[in-house]
RNA sequence: GGCCCUAUCGUCUAUCGGCUAGGACAGCGGCUUUUCAAGCCGUUAAGAGGGGUUCGACUCCCCUUAGGGCUACCA
């Protein structure tokens, strides 16, 4: 297969949708796996639904996501720019390619005129849906008499261009590459709205004639394209085109096995993205579902350029996955685990994570990048998400600690016992420099020569005095990102109420 | 309703006729331990049902069942 050039092809209806995202990384994995063009077009033939600012979002989205297209729509300066040289890449500038496609077909026959009303139709589909028939177009307007249509025509009515499907034609049969051989009768298939009443193509008609003009060699898309495939086969053998290969990966599902949707969690990319998954293991495990490296690898850690060495649709899997965000998370807290502290805390401060309220409420000392990444460093281990930063150790942020006296004894110790600890406590590290204090080791060596034995007897108390909280990580820890100073301040509080 | 697709642990999956059915997430248990995580170790859990084909079927074929998708002048 010499020269592949697949395309991703969403609409600009709202943001990329996580099922989007994964057809555009099979299609640029598969180029980039076969030395092939990974081509970005915009579908926008359907005015009711554009959103404004839509295509911006999906492009940078994209380029967020590193799957950067070889040719088609880009950003420049904020806006849409397009590079390639078998443009335009925006469907809605391609409209008298269309239309002089359009014309062909009706002069072959291969299309007919429809005059029929919406309200028409309808009616026609409740009646066949009443008498359960499946709803189809019923062809009348294919035997309007040349005079007839010019008629209506010179009467100004509104109609629509129809694909004619011919019944004899029989089964329609492909041989798609993940699914294997399918077939569809061609009595099964509706005589197919090609143009509309406004002047735009609909999907079909317009995805054939790019997908032919873009020398498109594969289609990889979603699942639920598979049932208008053969009406696609038959606008390539009306204009008798060469025919791409197709390859309909298997759909993303919620939980209830349902099309993965709103209203059951998150779809939109950058809604996972606001949310603190990095963008590398959200390809990651996007990618695996569906796709497996096969060869009984049990690798589950894949880079992007892995992807591209190990993809091969042969793998790609013919069942819907369920979208399962236990198991995101978990990849995401091992991607966090890989990160080095600066980057980590660059990836926090670039996505907004440390501006939280908790934060930004938050006394200034404990505001500043080193106080912060010393926290990161205690965090790493703990995070799913870069939004839960801070969030189970709420106590690195507050001001003045909270929490019942009792709260300082160890299990049934008395009050004494655990003042005696505190004064100790505080009587080591008291005596610590600086430079001593934030080696993290050294002061968890100290702490822990003076715990002796009985380590609860002396670190309970002291983890409950700097942190007021039943859970947190070692006293060492917090003391060494609250700093000496901070320390020390709620090392007296507890002993103030102490008495 | 019609057409099409699909079917291995709860979830993602391996297996491409020889299986004591492997891995990962989640769950559970343990170790570690000042609490909570992390880490390490262990463990529960699967071939929808029925027919074929075959020396031998999770693997191939058929039927049933179940789930899903499509059925628009939306993509």
């Amino acid at each position: 297969m010499s020269h592949i050039r697949v395309r991703f092809a969403p609409s600009p209806t709202g943001y990329l949708h996580i099922g989007g995202l994964r057809t555009a990384l099979y299609n640029y994995l598969f180029a980039k796996k076969n030395g092939g063009k990974f081509i970005l077009r915009i579908e926008d033939t359907d005015q009711k639904r554009f959103v404004t600012g839509a295509i911006e979002s999906l492009v940078r989205v994209m380029e967020t996501m590193s799957l950067v297209p070889d040719e088609g729509v880009f950003l420049g300066g904020g806006k849409p720019i397009q590079k390639g040289d078998k443009g335009p890449y925006i469907q809605s500038e391609r409209l008298d390619l269309y239309k002089k496609y359009a014309e062909e077909l009706l002069a072959n026959r291969k299309a007919y005129r429809c005059f029929c009303s919406p309200e028409s139709l309808e009616a026609l589909r409740a009646e066949q849906t009443a008498n359960k028939q499946a709803p189809r177009y019923d062809k009348r307007c294919f035997t309007l008499t040349p005079d007839e249509i010019e008629r209506k025509m010179a009467a100004g009515e509104q109609y629509v261009l129809r694909l004619n499907v011919d019944i004899a034609r029989g089964d329609v049969i492909f041989n798609d590459l993940v699914r294997g051989e399918v077939k569809i009768n061609a009595k099964d298939i509706d005589d197919q709205v090609l143009m509309k009443s406004d002047g735009f193509p609909t999907y079909h008609l317009a995805n054939v004639v790019d997908d032919h003009l873009m020398e498109i060699t594969h289609i990889i898309r979603g699942e639920e394209w598979l049932p208008s495939t053969p009406k696609h086969i038959l606008l390539y053998e009306a204009f008798g085109w060469e025919m791409p290969e197709f390859a309909h990966i298997p759909l993303l599902l919620n939980p209830d096995k349902s099309k993965l949707s709103k209203r059951q969690g998150d779809v939109s990319v950058e809604d996972y993205l606001k949310k603190g998954y990095l963008k590398e293991a959200l390809i990651n495990f996007i990618a695996l579902l569906g796709w497996n490296p096969g060869q009984g690898s049990t690798q589950e850690i894949f880079s992007l350029e892995e992807l591209i060495q190990t993809f091969d649709l042969k793998n790609v899997h013919k069942a819907g996955a369920v979208f399962d965000l236990q198991k995101l998370n978990w990849m995401n807290a091992e991607y966090i685990k890989k990160l080095s502290v600066d980057d980590l805390y660059l990836a926090a401060l670039s996505g907004n994570f440390l501006k939280k309220p908790l934060i930004k409420n938050a006394p200034s000392t404990a505001q500043t990048p080193e106080y912060l990444k010393r926290l990161l460093t205690i965090e790493q281990n703990r995070l799913a998400k870069l939004s839960d930063i801070g969030d189970n150790n709420q106590f690195f942020f507050v001001a003045q600690l909270s929490y019942d006296t009792d709260f300082l004894n160890w299990k049934q110790n008395s009050s004494v016992m655990t003042k005696e600890a505190i004064v100790k406590a505080r009587e080591i590290l008291s005596g610590l420099t600086d430079t001593e204090w934030f080696q993290k080791e050294t002061l968890e060596k100290v702490l822990l020569d003076a715990a002796g034995e009985k380590r609860g007897d002396f670190l309970w108390p002291l983890r409950a005095a700097l942190t007021g909280a039943e859970k947190s990580p070692s006293p060492f820890d917090v003391a060494w990102v609250l700093g000496k100073e901070e320390s020390l301040k709620r090392i007296e509080d507890a002993l103030k109420m102490l008495g």
